[in-house]
DNA sequence: TGTACATCAGTGAACGCGCGTTCACTGATGTAC
DNA sequence: TGTACATCAGTGAACGCGCGTTCACTGATGTAC
């Protein structure tokens, strides 16, 4: 790795950056231009071609590697499945979810957004990120004793809803003033009682 | 109402007209130019002027007054809390909504893709439409007897659940093409499974 | 009913601007000997 | 280690194009008498 190449890949990720940025300033991804983002960067319009073929290749480059990222590690300590027998640990779970999209907050914020977004290729890359929290989930489910009544179908189904009650609660998580404790408070036991409500119901749903 | 009048808002319904179709084949509403609308409803760009002052009166007028139509019937007719002491009422309650979405398959299109999406102004005037949702599914339960012990405080996080899960349902019913009847049928079950889910757990849940 | 005037939805030319993309370039960094 | 050449991230001028907005206009429809 020489110094030349530890250069490129810190300007392709300002690239990165500087969309997030303009996301999180309200511009949605498919109306941002080549140049504004070069702006951003600090670099010519010309200097987007070294890196990118055009925005669409940024675009998915963005959400498989930047965003792929924050997703893997959200992944694989969500361990929903192992940690909602108890209604405390379904808290925690939440919890830990909501602290996890404020810690990456421009990444989730761009999530949301786009994923129903104008752009296709993001919306593409997104959605298999995406389904696959809906595939751990499943096989988190299929973990807990307490849900072994539930045959594959039904923890997907599940596991499904879990993932969109989730991802539901990310857009209003973020629009709090960082100084609002008390109002993110009472926002975040509000989810936590979604959860548990959810997650009760299924503890004793018959197939 | 003179026939000029009439005509004038034949032109209107036009250019609402051509917004959801271009938000249907792809477009983002915030990347969306007046010349390409005003190209799409035929006429010349500066005609867009006699009917909105921007683009964000465009849409703001489009929401209340196009789509705001569509969803106050469908509020009307939801009644979901009259509906759902019986598994099979509910399943005529979801079997109901996707119809109604199908129907109005433009207009859903729309409001789930810029939910979340990049104009602002267009962002409040969904927000304000489809939080009556979350209210009159509120006042829904509480006239159902079998969700009494719930006060109106669970009952409002209850009813923002159902909303959210049957929005969440929109985006990918209306992918299916008009033929795949089977896929659709599989779909709307899982739907279901997914509304009896819920209100099982409602049903039975102490606050 | 007929006439003379007012209204106003839609026209078409013109403007300055930011856009994506091309091209030949520069000069710092990397490599071969 | 020193030199001579290759690489390539970033430059800057130039292009044609679609954009939003202005303006004076036209001619069909509506209104007053």
């Amino acid at each position: 790795m020489t110094s030349r190449d530890l250069q490129k890949r810190q300007t392709r990720q300002a690239f990165f950056q500087s969309v997030l940025q303009l996301s999180r300033s309200g511009h949605a991804f498919s109306s941002i231009s080549l140049r504004q983002i070069s702006r951003e960067v600090g670099v010519v319009p010309t200097a987007f071609y070294r890196h990118f073929q055009d925005i669409d290749e940024l675009g998915t480059c963005l959400v498989n590697e930047e965003l792929g990222h924050t997703l893997q590690s959200l992944r694989d300590h969500l361990q929903l499945g192992r940690t909602r027998t108890h209604e405390g640990q379904i808290a925690s779970s939440v919890r830990f979810f909501l602290e996890s999209v404020e810690h990456a907050s421009l990444h989730w914020h761009f999530i949301v957004s786009e994923r129903y977004g104008g752009n296709q290729a993001v919306q593409n890359a997104l959605d298999e990120q995406i389904s696959l929290f809906a595939q751990i989930m499943t096989d988190d489910l299929a973990m807990q004793p307490a849900f072994g009544h539930l045959n594959q179908e039904v923890r997907l189904l599940i596991a499904d809803m879990g993932v969109n009650m989730y991802f539901s609660w990310v857009y209003k998580w973020l629009k709090f003033d960082p100084i609002e404790v008390q109002g993110k408070q009472e926002y975040l036991n509000r989810c936590i009682k979604q959860a548990q409500v959810l997650f009760y119901g299924v503890r004793n749903w018959c197939p």
